[in-house]
DNA sequence: CCTGCCATCCCCTGTTCTTGGTATGTCCGT
DNA sequence: ACGGACATACCAAGAACAGGGGATGGCAGG
């Protein structure tokens, strides 16, 4: 019957055209796995500018206000731990995977009094092009499903393939690539260096090393290291690995 | 039967405690899902050099052998097919997926001269901290199991949730905690806003702002924004959906 | 009640960064 | 052989920041 029950839903998913079809075919699963609500939310990055994306979800009315009023995206520590896994995670284990702030504990108990409870989200990530989450909840006083949870992964995945799918598909997205010499001057600054203590382990010249990362900032089109900074290591060219151990050493 | 067979290796992969466990556990469920081969790997985002990672398969030796010499990792059409999808996929969908070169075509003949057939790829991404793949393959006149990907897929994450778990970032060191208003502060800082800027959106004074960044700083031991923003990022504190859709926007 | 933590605001000095230029030489592909 | 991308180097103005002070009020917990 599980088998079945995923199997359905991907040849349902195969005839979606439009957004509004995606939103019914979930509002209908989530509701048979024993959820009470689901959200996808879908993030493509186009390069140049606005970032487009796609959102759908039968949240009340309410919390979604709530949320866009006060940007509660920003701070949203569900959000915030989709960085950290492979697999979806229900959010009684957000504490396991993220520090929270008070603020994080007050949005969650806040999402409660709108009736959102506990949920499962499902996080995926293509980098450089994309970045999606796919929730299920149910209101505050029930439990997650636990035996669906599997099924809720797998259902959650093919929604989010099937939403990448809808949107602007033929895009030749192309990842500001930078030269190695800029790449090397950007590790270091992700390291803590200044331009000049750059320079000096580089062996060349302050000002060049300003001039690297101009250029690899004018890449990226941004206008500050920090944004640079995140913008490499969100696209993969430099990664955490690159810069933590440094952070003690040097 | 769908169920417990996912949930059975899930609870098998919760005593794993070593790569060689993994290994053994994933072999043996390759071979109960219909499959011939599997192979796990992961990289850690040590981006430049020594990729720390992991890497299991149970390939022919003769396969692994040709593929470490002439690297044929970076020229790899299922490794390209993998940025470019939130779900598996069968290596028989490749041509829709990328545009596959006379040299992915003749790599694939050379793989299936070597014992690997078609095969089911899972990819996942983890912006700046790990890439994954985990595939299950059949011998060259042998047809994939169909019926059995989306039990693959759910299984390859679950290795892969786990492999992740194997890694150095299973430590539990004590991360540092900012209150709200620096948290605010910070991300606003990440998203490439000045400290002047800062103020303004969170209506208090620029001296305030650069004060609580000040503090975040001590907190974490940095002496730059950069090196702040990454220490966050890493410990997820913030994360990159806080900041990536501003920096088109902002 | 007091202590500690937090948020807010202010000052100063020197350093670093951003942003706009210009210029030279190398190497690569067409 | 030429254009284009890259790495290197330099200048200058002004904004922004790091690191050092201090000060006030609110609020929670012992």
């Amino acid at each position: 019957m599980y088998a079945n029950f995923a199997e359905e839903f991907a040849t349902e998913l195969i005839n979606v055209q439009s957004d509004t079809e995606l939103s019914d075919a979930l509002a209908e699963v989530s509701r048979r796995l024993g959820f009470d609500h689901f959200a996808l939310s879908l993030e493509l990055r186009s390069g140049s500018r606005e970032a487009q994306g796609l959102l759908l979800h039968d949240y009340p009315e309410e919390w979604a206000k709530v949320y866009v009023a006060f940007d509660l995206a920003g701070q949203d520590p569900v959000r915030r731990a989709c960085d950290k896994s492979f697999i979806g995670f229900a959010w009684d284990m957000l504490e396991q995977m993220i520090p929270l702030t008070r603020g994080d504990r007050q949005m969650l108990t806040v999402g409660k009094e709108c009736g959102i409870g506990n949920g499962y989200t499902v996080p995926r990530h293509l980098p450089g092009l994309a970045r999606g989450t796919c929730t299920f909840a149910v209101c505050p006083n029930r439990d997650l499903p636990r035996c669906r949870l599997a099924l809720a992964e797998m259902i959650g995945t093919l929604a989010l393939s099937c939403a990448l799918a809808l949107g602007p598909s033929g895009r030749e997205q192309t990842v500001p690539l930078l030269s190695d010499r800029q790449r090397e001057c950007l590790v270091w600054t992700a390291r803590g260096k200044t331009a000049a203590e750059t320079a000096i382990i580089l062996g060349i010249g302050t000002e060049t090393v300003i001039q690297h990362l101009k250029m690899a900032r004018e890449r990226y089109q941004v206008h500050c290291k920090q944004s640079l900074v995140v913008a490499a290591l969100f696209d993969g060219l430099i990664g955490f690995a690159d810069i933590i151990r440094w952070r003690d050493a040097g």
